[in-house]
DNA sequence: AGCAATGGTCTGGTTTTCCTGACCAGGTAA
DNA sequence: TTACCTGGTCAGGAAAACCAGACCATTGCT
């Protein structure tokens, strides 16, 4: 127990290392999950996802999507049209979420 | 298509029924997963949980354990020793929300 | 007397999150 | 000409989340 007052109480967890912690830094915010859930679902268009979450402003929609294709998360095209269309999609990784979106949908179904 | 323009880009998605909005509104904060988290590896004492969440104060633990309390997800048990012992513990329902925290923790390992 | 231990509460202030509403491009349709 | 489409950007401010630090009770040890 070193200088170490305490020691039966003190847990000896490292929460740089969990990871739970860590990957609740990447989607742990308000709005997060439910994108990789809608564009999991082809909801997949800016206008479309705004729909889908009542209150959100563009900009906070925009800041979301941003981050996610910084963290490699979903990826962005825009298609030469008029008006413009711009699609966004699930990488590989982006889908490897849709694990943890479908155990809070089933949590959801059977408790609410 | 009634009274509607643009009816093209309309999505028929009604966010009040969507479960994992519904859901997110119960654990979409910052701390609450990792809350569930640490409760289900036994980790249940104030002091305890405190260490494991870095930055947190004991303002804001407080809060969400009475939050999760009054959802129901956890209980809450005090033991009338010196100095006294408050232990938390995951209710039926809290404890099936381990399945998202474990979907959460697997992601974290996979790809982190 | 003075301190340690647990599990809090409370005040006051900072930081983060989030929203509203205006504005923009560039083509199209009335 | 004027309005509309999409997918934004930007300024400004409100609200929510969050924190530090002081304080409290009780009992036992020194």
């Amino acid at each position: 127990m070193e200088n170490k007052k305490n020691f039966h109480a003190t847990v000896h967890y490292d929460p740089a290392i969990c990871p739970v912690a860590r990957t609740l830094k990447i989607i742990g915010g308000k709005w997060k999950p439910l994108i990789l859930h809608l564009i999991g679902q082809d909801i997949n268009r800016f206008g479309q996802l705004r729909q889908c979450m009542p209150g959100i402003s563009k900009h906070m929609l925009t800041e979301q999507l941003r981050e996610l294709e910084h963290d490699g998360l979903i990826s962005r095209s825009i298609y030469a049209e008029v008006p413009p269309r711009v699609e966004y999609s699930l990488t590989g990784k982006g889908g490897s979420m849709l694990g943890i979106t479908a155990a809070i949908m089933e949590w959801g179904m059977a408790h609410l």
